[in-house]
DNA sequence: GCTAGATGGTTTCTTTTGTAACTACAATCG
DNA sequence: CGATTGTAGTTACAAAAGAAACCATCTAGC
């Protein structure tokens, strides 16, 4: 009975294209109005919210692999808006900061970020915004669950 | 106030990991297993739902861009799995439509692929799944409300 | 210490994806 | 009709992503 499958309503595929429905929608604000990719994004907030890292813990904060990581940060790096701090105990490694136009950039974007968030969010009550957050971590601890299969 | 981000709170980071996860993980059934990409799988299960498509139906049923839609259709025919017929009323056109091998094909997959699907839902209860498909449609539907802006 | 293996990070190569231009045809309007 | 405009689908080019190899360094066991 099982044998047919709808698009429409198979998981996999409304979340994909959600959320790239959604990625295409924001990255109107930090793509064309602030000259940042994704990647480029996704660490500038990451080490706003944690000050100094490694590129190391910036990929394991940000689902990124270590190669989108490297580029990132070279790219965040060329325009000026971090900087690196070698690590003295291990020369490998370097640790990493925003700089004063780093910081001042993410407290740009931020705002329009949020504003954009929240509108897209309009509809729906607050429980049903906790029901939906509530849904995503279970479902992505469940992932984890099923990951080595 | 609002001048601080989380990117594990904020939604579109959520989503856009969420899906990442769903997609590695099932797209071991189909890419590893059956040699098939995921535009082509899209495509192989539109047309399983819909019996006989032209490409541009595929796309938009889909979400998937019409060159998308294209190379996965070249490729579905380069792999035998389906037929094009030429439209009489529209010689740019054609009718595409799988093959034996194509319906095959996909009643392989689809058993897998709905495992597959039921066993990350699990965890929730069926309340939970409705509301999780409720949540999407509404996001999805608010986001088509937003796209121009 | 010294070697074997692990780790942080980058580079290189290949595959995938998106964008823009293009071809061929169809439809509309004078 | 004939010219303009729109549309189905492909191709060609450029940007992005992933995989694997790689370099430099660190750690652990001998």
């Amino acid at each position: 009975m099982d044998d047919k499958l709808r698009l429409q309503q198979f998981l996999p595929y409304r979340c994909n294209s959600l959320a790239q429905k959604i990625s295409l929608s924001l990255s109107r604000i930090y793509v064309q109005r602030f000259g940042i990719t994704v990647p480029e994004w996704r660490a500038l907030v990451t080490l706003a919210e944690y000050d100094e890292l490694q590129s190391k813990q910036i990929a394991a904060h940000t689902n990124m692999d270590k190669v989108r990581v490297s580029r990132a940060v070279a790219a965040l790096s060329d325009k000026g808006l971090l900087h690196r701090r070698p690590c003295d105990r291990d020369s490998r490694a370097a640790f990493l900061r925003l700089t004063e136009e780093g910081v001042s950039l993410y407290r740009r974007i931020v705002p329009e970020a949020l504003a954009w968030e929240k509108k897209l969010l309009q509809p729906l009550s607050a429980a049903e915004q906790q029901a939906l957050f509530a849904l995503l971590d279970k479902l992505d601890g469940r992932l984890d669950e099923m990951a080595p299969d």
